[in-house]
DNA sequence: GAAAAGATTAAA
DNA sequence: TTAATCTTTTCC
């Protein structure tokens, strides 16, 4: 069968991508193997080809998206972050040869005890008031960058935070950001790891995603089933807001955060929480089950 | 001006 | 289970 020109180069470019990934792969390794000698190379092998083998049964899927280069307009973003965040499972964050699919999200809303706006307008929290589209960046403990999509119209306080993705393309960038060699959901699962991978700031916030260069926020395949769940981390707010199913995964994906535990199928779920005669009134789940 | 807390991560 | 680490926000 015949290719589309473009087609051609991205495939061309995804093999010489793999390609000197196994080399700067393999010099990863040593280095890594010199300083310390905690992961045995068998186990990192047989991690290698398993992403490999992951990585070429979805790659068709990616170029088709990745070839248009659809950045997502701005209208996109102007609605109430609770319908944008399962929107956005499946998207491409995009920063230089790094190619990152957003596959779980919260929610962060107006009125929201969990919500950095529910201060008001700070020197951090202004760009979860503009706009929808733009970035907020924040710093977490003092050692994590946070992205957050910012969500709905000018002067309402709403924001997506992106707890995990699975890698497209910029395997070693990636990996060398993050200070390790692994390809597994180790890699990018937790919201630290997505700003650590991208290499972004608290200088990024306020940064527009809806327009070429920087980060970008690109079209992606719709994921067919997905999971909700309650927000992680936010044991300090409210009950009503502790217990609101406002996270969003891919169900078939690894490439999801601790805990999984308290995802569950989103019909499932949504029936669970309009039946209050049945003993979840404590909120389930909040103890590892596991 | 001081103090507490945090939308977390990696290692023990 | 716990240390790391520093900005933001609040309180006196």
């Amino acid at each position: 069968m015949k290719r589309p020109q473009r087609f051609k180069r991205l495939l061309k470019s995804d093999k010489t991508i793999e390609t000197s990934e196994s080399n700067e792969y393999h010099k990863a390794r040593t280095a890594l193997s010199s300083k310390s000698s905690t992961i045995k190379p068998k186990t990192k092998v047989k991690a290698q080809s398993q992403f490999r083998t992951q990585f070429d049964s979805i790659s068709i899927t990616h170029h088709l998206f990745l070839e248009e280069s659809t950045i997502l307009p701005p209208d996109f973003f102007q609605i109430d972050a609770l319908d944008l965040a399962p929107l956005l499972l499946g998207k491409y964050l995009r920063r230089d040869d790094v190619v990152l699919q957003i596959t779980e999200v919260e929610a962060y809303r107006p009125n929201d005890s969990a919500c950095h706006g529910r201060f008001g307008v700070t020197a951090r929290t202004a760009p979860v008031f503009g706009p929808g589209g733009h970035a907020y960046v924040y710093l977490c403990y003092g050692l994590h960058t946070m992205l957050n999509v910012v969500a709905d119209k000018e002067g309402i306080g709403a924001a997506v935070l992106i707890r995990s993705c699975a890698p497209v393309s910029g395997l070693e960038t990636i990996q060398q950001r993050r200070g390790m060699a692994s390809e597994k959901p180790v890699l990018l699962s937790g919201p630290g790891k997505i700003g650590q991978a991208l290499g972004i700031s608290t200088e990024w916030s306020n940064h527009p995603l809806f327009t070429p260069g920087g980060l970008e926020l690109l079209d992606g395949p719709k994921p067919e089933k997905i999971l909700i769940g309650p927000r992680v981390g936010i044991e300090y707010a409210s009950p009503e807001h502790v217990s609101a199913l406002w996270r969003f995964a891919i169900a078939d994906t690894p490439w999801i955060s601790a805990p999984k535990n308290t995802l569950r199928p989103s019909e499932a779920s949504i029936t669970d929480s309009e039946k209050p005669s049945m003993e979840d009134k404590g909120g389930e789940g909040k103890k590892g089950v596991d």
